[in-house]
DNA sequence: ACATGAATTCTTGTCGACAAAAAAAATACA
DNA sequence: TGTATTTTTTTTGTCGACAAGAATTCATGT
C-alpha cells in the first residue's frame, strides 16, 4: 500500500483545494492516468489529498457537468467511458471550429496575439522535436486556443476548448499506436496557418483550418471509424 | 417576511434535492425573476427548500459551471450578469449553429423527428397566439433544440442548447420593451423550416436557418448594439 | 470631526459523523 | 448443490457545527 504519488500537503489556503483537486484530476483522465471506466472513490481521494471528502466532492460535481466523470445515483462514480461512435459527430464539430477559429483570428488578430500564438507553436514544434506524445497533444490544444483567443469570441472558445479536451483522450489512444511518431507536417501547417493570421487573410485562414482538421480526421478516422465530415459543404 | 413562494416539502427521495433546487434556480435565473447581479444566500435558499447547505451548495456549483452565477472568493454568490459587449459574438455563434443544426437535421432526420418537431412548433404557435413572451422564448428555444436533436450530432447539440439557454435571459429584455408581441413571420419561417427538413433540402435548411437566425440578430441587434455576424460568409 | 484600528457580524469553506441505498457476503432451506 | 433470504459491508447523500475571510460597525485617540 505505498503510494509512490503522495499529494497531501500540510497548509493549504482556504479556497485552492477544490481547484487543485479539479485540475488535477482533470489532467490525470485526459492524459489516461486515469482510464476510461475506471472507478473513482471519494474517501480514497479524501486520504490521498489529506482533507475532508467535501472539497473532493464539489471538484468531482465541476468534472461531472464537464462530462469527464460518470455518476450513477448512489453508487459508484467513474472515469467517463470515450464514446466511439460518436467520433463522426466530433470531428464534424472539429473541422467546423478550426475552421471557424482560424478565419476569425485572421479577422480580429492585434499584434499582441501573434507572439503568443508563436509562443505555443515553439513549445509544439518541441514536443514534436523530443517524440514526447503526450506533450504533442496538449501543445497542439494550446496552440488552437490560442488562435481561438485571439479570435475574440468567447463562445466559440470556450466551445472549441472544450472539443479539444474531450480530443486528448481519442489523440492520446491514437497516438498510442503510432509509437508517438507525429508527422512533421503538422509544424508546417502551423506555420501556414500563423502566417495567414499574421496578413489577414481570412479566406487562406479558414481554408487551412479546415483542410488541417480534416487532415488530423483522415488520419484518426482510416484507424478507428469511417466518416461523413466531408460531405458538409458550407458554401 | 411571508414569502408566498414555499418550496419546501415535508419528504423527498434521498438524490432527489439538488436535481430540484438546480432545476427551479436555473429556471428562475433564465427568466430573469432572479435579476443579474442579485445575491444568492445559501442559507436563506437552505430555509427556503427546507434543506441542508450542503445540497444547495451541490446546485450552485452546477449553475456556476455552466455560467450562471458568479462566486466570489469567500464573499458572495451572485446571478451571473449578461455581458452585452459579447452580443457580437453570441450572434455570431448562434447564427452559425442555426445554419448547422438545421442543415445536419435535413440531412439526418427520420420519421419519427417529423412529428417531435411539428409538436413543438405546435406549442410554439399557441404561445404566440397568447402573447406570452415567456413562452414563445421558451418553446422557440424547444423547437431548435428538438430540430438539433434530429440532426443527430451531440455536440452540436449541447453547444446550441447552451447558446438557447443564454439567449432566453436577452431575449427576455427585448421583449419586455416590444409589449410581448412577435412577429408572426417566425411562425411562417419554422413552418418552412420543418418543410425543407421534410424533403431533405440541405441547402433550403441551411438557407432558412441563417435567414431565421439573422431575423432575431437582425431586430434585437438594432435595439442593443451593432452587430458584425453579416460579414462571416463561408463560402 | 476625522482617521485609524479593534471588535463584531455575516457569509463562505471545511470537517466529522450519521443515515440511506445498493452491492456483496453469509446463512438457511429445499 | 443450488437458490432464496438475511446480514454485513461499502459507498454515497445529508446534516449540524465550527473556522476562516471579508465587510461592517464600533471604539479610540488626536
Amino acid at each position: 500500500m505505498s503510494d509512490p504519488d503522495q499529494n497531501q500537503v500540510g497548509e493549504r489556503k482556504r479556497g485552492s483545494g477544490v481547484k487543485m483537486v479539479y485540475d488535477l484530476l482533470r489532467d490525470e483522465i485526459l492524459d489516461l492516468k486515469l482510464p476510461p471506466g475506471s472507478a473513482v472513490d471519494e474517501v480514497q481521494l479524501a486520504s490521498r489529498f489529506g482533507m475532508s471528502r467535501t472539497p473532493i466532492r464539489e471538484a468531482l460535481v465541476r468534472l461531472s457537468s464537464e462530462g469527464l466523470i460518470e455518476t450513477l445515483p448512489n453508487r459508484s462514480t467513474m472515469v467517463a467511458n470515450i464514446d466511439f461512435l460518436n467520433m463522426p459527430s466530433y470531428f464534424d464539430a472539429l473541422v467546423l471550429m478550426y475552421r471557424v477559429t482560424t478565419r476569425l483570428a485572421a479577422q480580429h488578430r492585434r499584434a499582441e496575439d501573434l507572439a503568443l500564438i508563436r509562443a505555443r507553436q515553439v513549445e509544439f514544434s518541441a514536443a514534436v522535436g523530443a517524440q514526447d506524445a503526450l506533450a504533442m497533444i496538449a501543445t497542439n490544444a494550446a496552440f488552437h486556443s490560442q488562435i481561438a483567443a485571439a479570435g475574440r469570441n468567447s463562445y466559440y472558445a470556450g466551445f472549441f476548448g472544450r472539443l479539444l479536451n474531450d480530443g486528448r483522450r481519442m489523440l492520446r489512444l491514437y497516438y498510442q499506436s503510432y509509437e508517438d511518431r507525429l508527422p512533421s507536417r503538422f509544424v508546417e501547417e502551423h506555420e501556414e496557418i500563423i502566417a495567414a493570421i499574421e496578413r489577414k487573410d481570412v479566406g487562406a485562414a479558414d481554408h487551412l483550418g479546415r483542410v488541417h482538421g480534416e487532415q488530423i480526421v483522415e488520419q484518426i478516422g482510416r484507424l478507428l471509424t469511417r466518416h461523413e465530415a466531408a460531405e458538409i459543404d458550407l458554401s
